[in-house]
DNA sequence: CGTACGTATCAACATTTCTTGTTTGACAGG
DNA sequence: CCTGTCAAACAAGAAATGTTGATACGTACG
């Protein structure tokens, strides 16, 4: 059994804030094709410097990229284990049920 | 092939950020066990009414989850789609490249 | 060395999102 | 009817997030 039982709140919303951000979801397309420097990614995505710094950071916080450095550049690429979980949090809360906690709503008053 | 091939950014920047929240995953995960009412969602969370009915709202407008009328209660649902539709978006990130962008960059010059 | 480049970081501002309290509307029961 | 309850919507303020321009730091290159 692979996928986490219990649900890690603050580490899944870290996880989707960061996906949360056009910006930030084309900087992850792009890295789709392999490590990607900084410039280029500025480039191709038409962003400011200080902006794209900004969003790589958040990324970089979640744990959905890595960040090299050779020379005066910097590379990133994606980190597949970060994917793995978000990807674990949707299928769990999409998932069968947990224990089963009012099945009898039916024709039980609903609250107190 | 079941999957998109191309990423729609601002709909998956709205799945995310309506699960990049606290409150909004511990509803979902609540929803797990079935429909509930407003008002056990507000117990069991601890949310004050108007609170949770902002984040009920943010939860709906994406998608994720369904609400349903029956005398003066609403009752919400996941929505299986839209779990659906975020679980096939980090997939493809996640995934194989796309048309390889430049595979040439270990020697090349990085810009310009 | 000195200068130019690539990138991170900072500070100030703009924008968005969240919270809290209040109001409103619909329905149910006495 | 009148009153109470459930829940959405609004309004105002608080907090977080994103943007922009400036600065700082390391590295390459003349």
């Amino acid at each position: 059994m692979p996928s986490p039982v219990a649900l890690d709140l603050g580490r899944a919303a870290q996880l989707f804030h960061a996906l949360s951000d056009e910006t930030r979801l084309a900087v992850l397309d792009m890295l789709r094709g392999g490590e990607q420097c900084v410039c280029d990614l500025q480039d191709a995505l038409g962003a400011a410097q200080s902006r794209l710094s900004f969003h790589l950071r958040v990324l970089k916080d979640a744990g959905l990229v890595t960040d090299r450095k050779e020379g005066r550049w910097s590379y990133y690429t994606l980190q597949a284990d970060a994917f793995g979980e978000a990807h674990d949090v949707v299928r769990l809360l999409a998932s069968a049920p947990k224990a089963s906690p009012r099945q009898l709503t039916v024709f039980a008053r609903c609250c107190g």
